[in-house]
This record gives structure tokens, C-alpha cells and sequence, in this order.
DNA sequence: GGCATTGCCTGACTAGAGTCAGAGAATGGA
DNA sequence: TCCATTCTCTGACTCTAGTCAGGCAATGCC
């Protein structure tokens, strides 16, 4: 890796901890210990279990247990069983705990202020711009990409996502059982993968692909949640499920997509697939793409 | 201030602390606490005063002393009196704390990589390309401004910067007593202003107004320190002598400067300065600019 | 029903980070 | 010379943050 890249990171790295971390535990911690403010935080307007704000903020059972019978005492959580599984327990805002939190969130605020109000607009917007790359980028560095079966649950997570933002998408609705392939079952082994990718733990992508006999692999459903847009995920996804094709021996992929799905389409072309005659008769295809693979 | 941006700095601030600060810790912190390190960190190479560490640092007086004696048992610096005052005490590296400081400089650069290994080629590019960006003006927020009597140390550390610089620039070397204004005392009260800019406590630039019955007042030895460049730093001291002249009714300003400071010259054009006949005999000027005042 | 597992909790710790009040030496100025 | 000030150090604390070992209840599987 060259020096200079190298370099810059660390000169970011450490203005970036001395002129916002240090003031960052400053800004929250004034009234509540960061520790249970980082906590308050995390639990959100809707509630948490335990056992995700544990893996969310990489802390030891035992501790985060403490730090809610603190936040517990303040009366700003409650905590009780889940309805199904009565060892897993979930935890609440109270109305108090909403106005803290309410609290920090406008602590933030100031702080994000702070760092802005000393430069000028032209400055203030170069900076903005300049940290929404880094934002998204750094992001993307934390991205994970693994195979997973397609009945797995976050599997299904990502594909009922889909099939919702589809629904919403086309004029006349969709419905997986008038499409090719309903049953995602079939994206897994034997006959073909399914990949999903995670951030922080949350699956917010997925994609397939399945091998026939004697004809190309074929991708589908490959699907981006909206939060994580942006990152070249859609790319990274897609490169994925051309790997395996590529050492399954195949000499090229071919995927079919929707008129309105444009940033696909968009996708599709800038990876090299070229627009071929339909090769299926799948009900919602308006544009059939194949690629050729060199590997 | 506008939401967006707001919201895009917090979104930063959250994803750089989770990505970086928490890292950051957790590499340097290994093998010793966090503040030993840092504090290990910020003697260098050169070895610092202990009221400049805790300065720096911002930490309590007792707690650097502390500190220091730990480093001390673990051999890694000697902490001896000053020469002059004897009450200040200076810290110094020893073979071994150098050693270890390496080492934490190695982790530095390793974290770095770790930052960058997740991403390609071209995401990686833009990543440093926007970290520079951040880094720069986020330090630029943190440059103070201050008027000072032209003979305090500060101010004379930084003509002193500045008339090295000229020396190595100008191809027939820099006497400043063949130049105009040479006792710089004379850029102070009660005909001139003098105002010094600071990063981290460092002086980093400087420039003088000069107020004469009759005619445009007279802006002289202006100068940021090459670490300091790029932060729109030159633009802001220029803007804070030209408010200077505004105040006391000046309908515009006058400079002149010499043909091997390029930056200094596109600066003052695009400031709104234009080049007039020479109004004076200073020895090495080649340019004169004056600016017409609206306000 | 028996038994391993999961999920959370408590008790008992340790170490780090930082504060506060003074003590004591060196210095500078009247 | 005396006195206020500056600078650093020590002792005595407090509070967080985090770890580790076990314990208890609910659950799932045979």
C-alpha cells in the first residue's frame, strides 16, 4: 500500500480524534456517563433487545446488564421478556428516557454546529461534501459480503425487502409467484448461490445466481436496501455472483430487469452487460442483459 | 445553519468515531493505558516542557506528573529542569521510550492500512482524496486569530519564519533592513495593526497595517508557515487587515510584493487587489497592488 | 421428562482516567 | 530582602469501564 495514502490516513486520523472525538465524549457525557449515554442511544424510539444492543456496541453481557439496571433506577428504560422467548428481553424508552435522549440528540447538534460555525459557506459546503465521501466510503469498508442459504432468515429478510420495494415500484404491483424462480430456494445449492451483505450485522443486500446445464448462469433478485445505496455495494455484489460463475467454468452470465428499475439498468451497463433478445419469458423483464466473462 | 448539513456532519461524526476512534484506542492502547501513550506520543523526538505536554493535552497538572513518573520507572523518558527557569521541566525521549514510540507509530500506520485494505483501488483514491479535504478544513476551523504587539516573541518568531523564507526565495537573498517598515515595531499601536495567527497554540502566520494621515493604509509582511497552507489561511488574515482599515474609514488598501511570491500575487488578484504604478521604493517589490474598500 | 443450550443477571474484581487540595522549589519584581 | 507568582509534584480520592465466574430461568430437542 503507498506511503502517502497511508499518511493522509493517519493525518485525518488524528485531526479527526482530537478536533471530534475528544469533544464528542465531551458534548455527551456532561450529564451520564458515555457508556449509558452510547446505550440510551442505541435502544432508540423503538425498543432493542438486549442481546442486539450488546452485539451493536461490542460490550460484555455482564456490563450492559449493569448499565440497564442504571438506566433502569434514572427511570429512562423499562426492560421485560419478549412475548415469545421469555429469556430474551427488550428494552424500552420511557418518556423520560425519550427526553434524554432527546437531549444528546441536540447535544450532537451543537457539536456538528460547532465544528461548522467557524468556516465560512464555501468552505462549510466543501467540507460537507467531503465528509459524505468519506462517511460513505469508510462505510463501504465495513460492508460484508457472505454466501448464505436463501431460506436463511436474513436471506428472506432482503428478498421480502425487495419484492416490497418492487410492489411499490411497478404500476401494476408484484408478485413473486408470477415471476421466474419463486421459490428463492432454488438461488442455494445444489444449483446455485445466494449471497447477502451485512453492515453492522443488518443484511441490506443480497443477490443469486443458478446454473442450468448446457446454458449460462442467471442472476436475480440482486437487491440494495436504500440506507446503504451509494457504496458500490450494488458493484461489489454483482462481482461476487460473476466469481462464481467465472469458477464454475461458465464463459458468461445473463440477468433480466424491469423498465423503472433504471439505476440497475445503470448498473447492468457499466459492468459490461450488453442488451440481448429476451432469453426468457419472465412476466415483469422488459431488458434482457448477457456479459462475457474473461477469467 | 442549514439541516443537511448538519445532519451529514453528525452522520460523519458516527461513523468516523465508530470506524476510527474506536480502533484507534484499541491499537494504540494494547501494550499501554491510552494516556501514557498519547503522552509518549506528543513528547517527540525533540522532547517538550511539561506545561506544553499538559497544554496540548489538556490534562490536569497532577495527572501528567503521574503519567511522567510512569514513564519514567518504565525508563522510557528523563524529565529534567529547564536551564533558564528551573521551575519548568523538561521531558526527553530516552533510547527506549523512542523505541516504544515507533512502535506506536508502526500501529498508527497499521490501522491506516487496515482502513484501506477494504477498499479498491479507485474507492481508495477517494477516500484520501477526501480525508485531505477534511483534514483541512477542519483544521482551518481550529486557526485562531489574535492581534499582538508585533515585538512579542510570537509575532517576532514568525517575521523571523518569514524573512528566512524570503532569504531562500529571492534569488539576491533578504536583508529586512534594506526593506521598507524595518522595525516591524512599528506595524503595532499606535499607528498599525499586528495580527498573529495560531494553530494548536503555534503561531503559523502573521500580517501588519500600517496607518498613514492622508493615504491608503499599508498591509506588509504577510506570512503563513508551509505547514499551515492550503487552509484558506492567507485569505483570512488579509480579510482581518482589510476590516482593520474599514474601521478606521479607509476607502482602500495598499501592498506591494515581489515577482518570486507567486501565491502572494494570485492571492491578492483574486482578493480583489489590482496592480497599480509603484507608490513606493521598497527594494524588493516588483508588484504593487491597491484595493478599493467598499464598507 | 431429562438435559443441553441460550440469555440475562449478580457479585467480586481490576485498571484507567481524572480531580482536588496543598506542599515546596524557583523566579521576578518591589 | 520579602512576597506574590509560577510550575511541578504528591497524596488521597472518585468514577468509569470493563472482565470473569458462576447462577438461574426459559427453551428446544430427544
Amino acid at each position: 500500500m503507498d506511503a502517502d495514502s497511508i499518511a493522509q490516513v493517519r493525518r485525518f486520523n488524528r485531526t479527526v480524534g482530537e478536533r471530534i472525538g475528544v469533544l464528542h465524549d465531551h458534548f455527551l457525557g456532561t450529564d451520564r456517563p458515555v457508556g449509558e449515554a452510547r446505550l440510551l442511544w442505541e435502544v432508540g424510539e423503538e425498543g432493542r433487545d438486549v442481546r442486539r444492543l450488546r452485539d451493536r456496541l461490542g460490550l460484555d453481557s455482564g456490563y450492559v446488564s449493569r448499565l440497564l439496571r442504571s438506566l433502569e433506577r434514572d427511570g429512562l428504560v423499562t426492560v421485560e421478556p419478549q412475548r415469545h422467548d421469555r429469556r430474551v428481553r427488550t428494552v424500552r424508552l420511557t418518556a423520560a428516557g425519550r427526553k434524554e435522549r432527546a437531549l444528546l440528540d441536540e447535544r450532537s447538534d451543537e457539536l456538528a454546529e460547532l465544528i461548522l460555525t467557524s468556516l465560512n459557506e464555501k468552505q462549510r459546503a466543501r467540507l460537507t461534501a467531503a465528509m459524505s465521501e468519506v462517511d460513505r466510503l469508510l462505510t463501504a469498508g465495513t460492508v460484508s459480503v457472505e454466501e448464505l442459504d436463501p431460506r436463511h432468515p436474513d436471506s428472506a429478510a432482503c428478498l421480502q425487502a425487495y419484492f416490497d420495494e418492487l410492489g411499490d415500484r411497478f404500476e401494476e404491483g408484484f408478485d413473486a409467484s408470477l415471476s421466474l424462480v419463486p421459490d428463492a430456494g432454488e438461488l442455494g445449492p445444489p444449483h446455485g448461490v445466494f449471497v447477502v451483505a451485512r453492515l453492522h450485522g443488518e443484511p441490506v443486500g443480497c443477490g443469486g445466481i443458478q446454473f442450468h446445464e448446457g446454458e449460462p448462469p442467471y442472476i436475480k433478485r440482486m437487491w440494495v436496501a436504500k440506507s446503504a445505496r451509494g457504496l458500490g455495494l450494488g458493484r461489489r455484489l454483482l462481482a461476487e455472483l460473476e466469481d462464481h460463475a467465472v469458477r464454475s467454468g461458465a464463459r458468461s452470465v445473463r440477468l433480466e430487469t424491469n423498465r423503472e428499475l433504471t439505476e440497475a439498468i445503470t448498473l447492468y451497463r457499466s459492468a459490461g452487460y450488453e442488451e440481448v433478445p429476451a432469453f426468457n419469458d419472465e412476466h415483469y423483464a422488459h431488458h434482457w442483459f448477457e456479459k462475457r466473462l474473461h477469467g
